[in-house]
RNA sequence: GCCGGGAUGGCGGAAUUGGUAGACGCGCUGGACUCAAAAUCCAGUAUUCGCAAGGAUGUGGGGGUUCGAUUCCCCCUCCCGGCACCA
């Protein structure tokens, strides 16, 4: 045995043992309970960073805590290898989306594997191949043809010098992250999936999954919107005697006798005829449509307006309104236009008062009165009655809402209407690097499908990408093809898809590798679904969403098998969700002459502080000149703050890294990334690899009975307390329950005794799925054969808590006096209350205070504490 | 702007869910060992008044409920995540 720790010796040796064990091969046919473990694949970006190592410790911990716990269990590992940055990269650096993402890859699987992960790395996926897309076409054709996907058009930031369509991500305060353009809304046909078809499945399904966290069902409900309302329509007049109506969605009826104008979006038909004839409105929508589609973009956007001289007639009482168009009218939801009650709605109360339209109060709130010249905030409870309504007057919300909706249901004007905020999922995008979509577009036949023996629709590797317009839109023998129905000559369709769409059906995948008959075959049946998903809470929306929908998708197209609808466990694809807390990091950048910013790694950034620690200043490390300090935010690529957990590996070991990382915060809890302390965590394991080298070489003992019974109490004590933190996925008061353990031992005499060997046991086999490479030496060099366990610790099983070393005689009581701490009491633990009513107004610090008075009150919590009122 | 979350010593964090605030660790201070340093070990370490005993204050800010509040309620500030083409 090495007399000191040495963990790249032990960490080799490990990793090679469970290499020859095959340790982490998980079968399809075991007996014991399955246990499917998942962390979010990675963006294979170059090289991992903290919030990786996090992500896939915290599944390493969980996988290997179920294994001792006597699960079979499968903890698979892939790539979610399409995406942006890989064209970036390739004009960056000139070298092809394809090379840059495997070499990346192959470099990412081997910091994962130094940091000992038990992934069966057989079930490997990475989505960039056509054995893993080829299904993702095959699903797109089936779901194409059942009428789930369709076309249309749909608003994106168009980029009018280089001409190609932009991501949010690359639209910089309103122009082109490359060319500096100013950015423009261009409408293009795109491909939707309908997941509103699955809006009330995808919000009740919410109220089951009681396995996760309250706060991302809370997201995934607002997100998806479910709201009660009523469609409303008012009449116009569409010239040559003929009368068409606008259409408004609204939540609130009862507030109709209020609306005073309306208002639609830039893009509305009905903005677009009155610009026809007015070019200062056509102006206006012009401006509109500049800048990009990002929402938080549009809501933060000053509020303007303009008339457009069209009237309509206001379906219930007659009046002429005013028709404006607003920028903040979106024609993406709803029927892109809304009516106006500037007396009742902060941004048409704004809006009116900017252009001075009229305000009409038609709610009143009991001991509340109305202005219209400051805005009042007790619209939204919806606990006022109506005023200034005619026959509506004095009703209530919900009566006033039916009395309403009636009104213009009688009238044809209007009816009750459940709309949903989610909106129908775009997945088109004028990109390389993605999977293709596969239809081909006949004259004569339209959008037809890629059949079936065609698949899957090859993406060529080798390609140059030049920023400008969408490279395979430029390869004549990629869409040059023959319509599969007419054998006409056709064209290929050369968007790809979101690369959201690979990563909503992986997990199913790993469940059946290697399959080549359809997306998954019959092993998935054992797998599915997910016990536990692991990633950050960043995701907590778009990518879950995405994954619930796809999950239902699959279900409902029998790829579970053909029973799969009816099999409650195929609805949601994921039981348990813990979302990891992100690693932040401050950002650093300077910006050229230009105002384009250059981010900058903090790893070569100096930062001074004041005496609180506040950040003064920084500099870069290599030309000692100052940088502009960002926000602290998520590790990223884009913003180059991601810190490489490489040197911490490679200077003291995976095992101090995760230790580390368990240590620094609970999992859900977000981490402003900070590495000292890493040297606490290393200690801590060289002490744990000493104390294991002393009780190798111990002889005899000269601890007494009653010292091992304390230490018995005190190491049981704790181990309960880190069962309950495990359950509760707490590890940094795993860790900490590890270091009092190993405190107790340590200050033990001798070490040969049976009750040392249990100690460290149980410290072993706690920081076994934390550290697992010291764990597996140590517990091969003390043999624990004699307590009754396996020579590998891999098959030992979780500590178990003896409760008779719980057993205590005396207890220790807090004295309080009126509720403030003034001594404690050392008493029999079966004193009666009587008693200790006695003890306390006995004590002296209770006396001392009393002064000679008596107590008005004395409150006793059961082995806990006293209160004397007084 | 909207939705969700967070704030506790110099730092990361703990607190059995209303009952000893600061466990465990980092850092710092002092000591032991050493020619010296590193490593290791021992002791101390919320602030403040006090030689001490002991007292007062203290969980982002303001109010409230309670014998007792980091924990429950109301209001506010700041920070982080998401907002449908970053993944």
């Amino acid at each position: 045995m090495q007399q000191s720790y040495n963990p790249k010796e032990i960490e080799n040796a490990a990793q090679q043992h469970w290499d020859q064990r095959q340790a982490f091969r998980a079968s399809d046919t075991s007996d014991k309970p399955k246990y499917y473990c998942l962390s979010m694949f990675p963006y294979p970006s170059g090289k991992l960073h903290m919030g990786h190592v996090r992500n896939y410790t915290i599944g390493d911990v969980l996988a290997r805590y179920h294994r001792m716990k006597g699960f079979n269990v499968m903890q698979p590992m892939g790539w979610d290898a399409f995406g942006l940055p890989a064209e970036n990269a390739a004009m960056a650096n000139n070298v092809p989306p394809a090379k840059w993402t495997y070499s990346n890859i192959d470099y990412m699987r081997k910091q994962l594997q130094s940091l000992g992960l038990a992934i069966d790395w057989s079930r490997e996926v990475t989505t960039c191949t056509p054995e893993y897309y080829r299904w993702e076409q095959w699903l797109f054709t089936r779901l194409f043809e059942s009428g789930l996907i369709y076309k249309k058009t749909s608003s994106v930031n168009w980029d009018p010098v280089d001409n190609t369509v932009l991501a949010n991500e690359q639209v910089i305060d309103g122009r082109g992250w490359r060319s500096g353009a100013l950015v423009e809304k261009r409408e293009i046909p795109m491909y939707f999936f309908r997941i509103t078809q699955y809006a009330d499945e995808l919000l009740s399904d919410l109220d089951k999954l009681d396995g996760w966290p309250e706060q991302v069902k809370t997201m995934q409900r607002n997100w998806i919107g479910k709201s009660y309302g009523c469609d409303i329509e008012f009449p116009y007049d569409a010239g040559i005697g003929k009368t068409a109506t606008l259409k408004v969605y609204t939540t609130r009826p009862d507030t109709l006798m209020g609306a005073t104008y309306v208002a639609v979006a830039a893009e509305h038909p009905l903005a677009t005829q009155a610009a026809a004839d007015n070019s200062a409105l056509a102006d206006f929508i012009a401006e509109c449509k500049r800048g990009g589609t990002a929402e938080a973009v549009m809501a933060t956007m000053e509020k303007k307006g303009m008339n457009t001289g069209l009237f309509v007639i206001h379906p219930l009482n007659g009046e002429r309104m005013p028709v404006w168009v607003a920028n903040y009218v979106l024609m993406g939801y709803g029927e892109g236009a809304v009516m106006a009650v500037p007396a009742h709605d902060e941004r048409d109360f704004e809006f009116a008062r900017k252009y001075k339209l009229t305000i009409r109060q038609s709610i009143a709130v009991k001991d509340k009165s109305f202005s219209n010249t400051a805005w009042q905030d007790w619209y939204a409870n919806k606990d006022g009655v109506c005023v200034n309504s005619a026959k509506y007057d004095g009703l209530s919300f919900q009566p006033a809402f039916d009395a309403i909706a009636g009104d213009l249901a009688a009238k044809k004007l209007g009816e009750k209407k459940v709309q949903f905020r989610l909106r129908d999922w775009g997945i088109s995008r004028q990109r390389y690097w993605g999977c293709p979509i596969p239809i081909i577009h006949c004259a004569s036949c339209g959008d037809v499908p890629v059949p079936d023996e065609q698949l899957p629709v090859v993406l060529p590797e080798d390609v140059t990408i030049t920023g400008a317009g969408s490279p395979l839109a430029k390869m004549r023998e990629f869409y040059e093809c023959v319509c599969p129905k007419c054998g006409g000559k056709a064209k290929r369709e050369t968007d790809t898809m979101d690369t959201f769409v690979e990563s909503s059906w992986y997990y199913a995948r790993y469940a059946s590798p290697g399959c080549t008959t359809g997306l998954v075959d019959e092993r998935a049946r054992h797998w599915l679904p997910v016990d536990q998903y692991i990633g950050g809470i960043e995701h907590a929306i778009l990518h879950l969403l995405y994954a619930r929908f796809f999950n239902k998708l699959m279900r409902d197209v029998g790829v579970f098998g053909p029973d799969a609808a009816s099999v409650k466990t195929f609805d949601e694809p994921f039981t348990n969700l813990l979302t990891q807390g992100m690693v932040i990091a401050p950002t650093f950048y300077r910006e050229d002459t230009s105002g384009k910013k250059f981010w900058l790694n903090p790893a070569d950034v100096d930062v001074t502080a004041d005496a609180k620690g506040r950040p003064t200043g920084a500099t870069l490390r290599a030309d000692g000149k100052p940088v502009i300090i960002g926000g602290t935010e998520k590790m990223s690529k884009s913003k180059n703050n991601g810190v490489d957990p490489q040197g911490i590996i490679d200077q003291y070991g995976a095992d101090t890294a995760r230790l580390f990382m368990m240590f620094a915060a609970p999992p859900d809890q977000q981490l402003e990334w900070n590495d000292a302390g890493v040297e606490g965590a290393s200690r801590f394991l060289k002490r744990v690899w000493n104390f294991g080298v002393r009780v190798k070489n111990a002889e005899g003992s000269a601890n007494t009975p009653d010292l091992q019974k304390r230490t018995r109490l005190e190491i049981h004590t704790v181990l309960k307390q880190a069962n309950a933190d495990m359950d509760k996925h707490q590890f940094n008061t795993v860790v900490s329950a590890a270091m009092k353990i190993l405190n107790a031992l340590d200050r033990l005499a001798g070490t040969k005794e049976e009750f040392v060997h249990e100690g460290l046991s149980i410290l072993l086999r706690l920081l076994a799925p934390i550290t697992p490479h010291i764990s597996q030496a140590l517990w091969k060099e003390l043999d624990f054969k004699k307590l009754g366990y396996s020579d590998d610790i891999l098959d030992a099983p979780w500590p178990q808590v003896d409760e008779s070393a719980l057993v205590q005689d005396e207890i220790e009581l807090m004295i309080q006096v009126n509720g403030k701490l003034r001594g404690n009491l050392l008493v029999a633990k079966d004193t009666d209350k009587v008693k200790l009513e006695q003890l306390a107004l006995a004590h002296e610090a209770v006396q001392k205070l009393l002064a000679g008075g008596v107590a008005k009150k004395v409150i006793i919590v059961p082995g806990r504490l006293i209160n004397v009122v007084i």
